[in-house]
DNA sequence: TGTACATCAGTGAACGCGCGTTCACTGATGTAC
DNA sequence: TGTACATCAGTGAACGCGCGTTCACTGATGTAC
């Protein structure tokens, strides 16, 4: 292999797996101040120190190495919904507990969030198809999971779903108003994060009434 | 002039302005495809029919073009919020009315509306920067309607500022959802209403019972 | 353990292409007298 | 009304550049015996 190393040789699985990791951190990364259509293969291997044929060998194109990046960006998302809401449906904390959890994984992945929320509505249709999917994904667990509160009795299926889309949306929104508070754009974090608990007390108290209207 | 029209001499103003409206109307309709970031200059040219270099004599490049796009979309939708909020504040047939005339909007302008959804995160911080700003004035302008209703009494300046935010934020992803549904991507027209009428059920319910909270 | 052969991730040169931008220009419209 | 000059929207040719994709290749890793 000409990509020399300087540390032990390694298993051609385990470089390659190496590789391709590396063009996804190099593409994430400059997709922070670009969108994925205006991304150059030719720039992502410059980052990462390969020639542009390399590419080709880890994705078909552009797209490919989008809908990777998706899978990364939101797969781990699954693990926090739950978090979120788990527990007790005690109200002023599940809210808590949501908009700290979104502060927290917005500063741990800006990256991503910024990624997914720039390409939801963005340019490449396989990526904003993954995104849908995955978000819909969300939508459904969501809503199952607030099914089981007790507030949600007498609620049909349809209007659960309603509620469901309604959170994961809530959730794109405030993370995304948190990534622009972190760049200094809009409102500070605080500001970002009282707002969001507000919103989610309305939504709860509609939520408690809605029977009655 | 080489650009010959068959008809009458034409005042130079006024041809002027007819290439710019082309060359916008041009941009608008290649956006329906694919991103501002990834729009080039000779292509607007070519589906107008003048040379490339024509195109400085109206804009200095794609993202000015981008934001002058940016005041048309939503320069028009000024109107919209205020028929949507005039009238009795009479909570179902508010609802109705938003919902319909969203729909009736997103029907008569899709590609404004497509292209603020698609550059509202996009890639172009120019336009970003236009459209977060005109959707602030938005979201004042509901607040501010708002805050005249019955129940808006004793609520704080944040909220109904919390509460106009939310309003558009829902007309943004209604309209992104009627677009998706015209185009036979996710739910259809009749379930894309049904929902945001229930969403907007909820947050009407919410506001109602507030204080108690 | 050693040898011969297969695999395949990454190379580097080459290609044709369309891009954004510049420039001196043209010729119709506008203006002054 | 007619004439001489100014303006300036649009031209078309030229430029250097970086792009995505192809290809035969290299040489380290993997495998069979």
């Amino acid at each position: 292999m000409s990509h020399t190393s300087t540390s032990a040789p390694t298993s051609r699985e385990a470089q390659k797996a190496r590789t391709r990791r590396s063009l996804l951190d190099a593409g994430l990364r400059l997709l922070e101040h670009q969108s994925l259509s205006s991304l150059g293969l030719r720039e992502v291997t410059r980052v990462v120190g390969v020639a542009p044929a390399a590419f080709y060998r880890h994705f078909r194109d552009m797209g490919d190495l989008g809908v990777a990046l998706v899978e990364e960006s939101l797969g781990s998302l699954h693990g926090v919904v739950q978090e979120i809401l788990a527990g007790p449906d005690d109200e002023a904390a599940r809210i808590e507990r949501t908009v700290s959890t979104i502060a927290r994984y917005v500063r741990e992945h800006p990256t991503h969030i910024r990624f997914v929320v720039r390409e939801r509505h963005g340019g490449v249709p396989a990526v904003r198809a993954a995104i849908g999917a995955e978000l819909d994904r969300f939508a459904e667990e969501v809503a199952t999971a607030l099914a089981a509160d007790e507030v949600s009795e007498g609620w049909s299926e349809r209007d659960m779903r309603m509620l469901g889309e309604l959170f994961v949306d809530h959730m794109v929104m405030t993370a995304s108003a948190f990534l622009d508070a972190a760049l200094g754009e809009g409102p500070d974090e605080a500001s970002v994060a009282r707002t969001a608990r507000r919103r989610l007390q309305l939504i709860s108290t509609g939520r408690r009434h809605w029977l009655e209207g």
